[in-house]
DNA sequence: CACCTAATGGCACACAGTGTCAAGATGTGC
DNA sequence: GCACATCTTGACACTGTGTGCCATTAGGTG
């Protein structure tokens, strides 16, 4: 069995990096399904088996270290202010981000160039933001709520702030910095 | 002139309002365009000589409030302080949605139950953000890359927790309430 | 009446996404 | 080795969104 779904993950990392090659080169839009299962050697059908949508493909990558964050969430101890927690879990969002710095700002770049794949990514940070709301209530402190919703709102608010900066400024700032003011313009800290 | 445009209007206006109705009672996804066309009695391109989009129809109602409030935010006075501003404007448009209860909270649990249409919505709010900073940094005190950007955002995420709580009790809670609550969490005001 | 502009309808088309079924690969028990 | 259940795949057909194009019609102007 476990062989078969290593199988599986290599079709997806397939399909992942042709779609992502093409993208990059002819721009979203411009790219249709077919040109990429062609290029990866598989069926139309079968790639809407892996990803329910074209819009995915893409959004999937980012969606992956948002998961992470949201587990490195739970993980936090249960004594410590949810400002502080959630300030942690961005923290990691931002270091998987630095991991691989010019493929993240292609990625980031196209997804806030792009409406139809904007839409779908914000669209996903909203369930994180639930998600993270839940997970500080789970083991939460007050009674709250809205709190918890807030808390979770404003520290992805500053990380979309510090990545549309970072965007703009092509790279040349750096990522951790503009979050760290972002989140201090909040005082998320103490909260 | 202003005869033809009063026409284009009226068109409008009914195709807003036939596709209402019939998303309502049958759902957005199980709702085609060529059901709303037909109830209206246009054909189907005109439709989209009217409308960019299916969701379109459904998200430009709550559209209508937005860009009334960027454009109160701009006749606030200069030497206030933008989270007050800020705050001004969400009153405004929690004002627009209260003047229709029922209509306003059966779209609100729409957009958020659907989708498409709440990637949509949170892609115009986006852009809102991003209006509600040029027009703080317009006529603004500080020096301030991110300042702007995090007050329009924090504004906007507390107005979607202050949504989604007040979608969540079915509007048995009171909505200026509630985004009081949401504001006075963040903050917002001393920002 | 001739003329211009703008709105419309109808058609064809590209593309996304889904249901269905037959065929092939893989792992299991006899 | 053989039969069997399971999972993946490809192929086809189909629905629905959104767009380009063109002929027609309505409204307003000289």
């Amino acid at each position: 069995m476990t062989l078969l779904e290593r199988k599986r993950q290599l079709v997806k990392d397939e399909l992942s990096h042709v779609a992502a090659q093409l993208i990059a080169r002819n721009g979203y839009e411009e790219t249709t399904v077919e040109q990429i299962v062609e290029a990866a050697g598989v069926s139309r059908r079968t790639f809407f088996r892996y990803f329910r949508s074209k819009e995915d493909v893409i959004v999937e990558m980012i969606t992956v270290v948002g998961e992470r964050a949201i587990a490195e969430l739970a993980t936090r101890p249960a004594g410590e202010p949810p400002g502080v927690s959630v300030r942690h879990a961005l923290d990691g969002m931002v270091g998987d981000y630095c991991a691989f710095p010019a493929k993240s700002l292609a990625l980031t770049r196209m997804i806030l160039d792009t409406p139809a794949l904007r839409a779908r990514y914000l669209d996903r940070q909203f369930e994180w933001r639930r998600e993270a709301a839940a997970a500080l209530a789970r083991r939460g402190d007050g009674p709250a709520d809205l709190r918890y919703g807030m808390i979770a709102g404003i520290a992805f608010t500053a990380l979309d702030v510090a990545l549309v900066s970072w965007a703009g400024s092509e790279g040349r700032e750096d990522l951790a910095e503009l979050l760290d003011q972002a989140c201090d313009l909040a005082g998320l800290g103490s909260l």
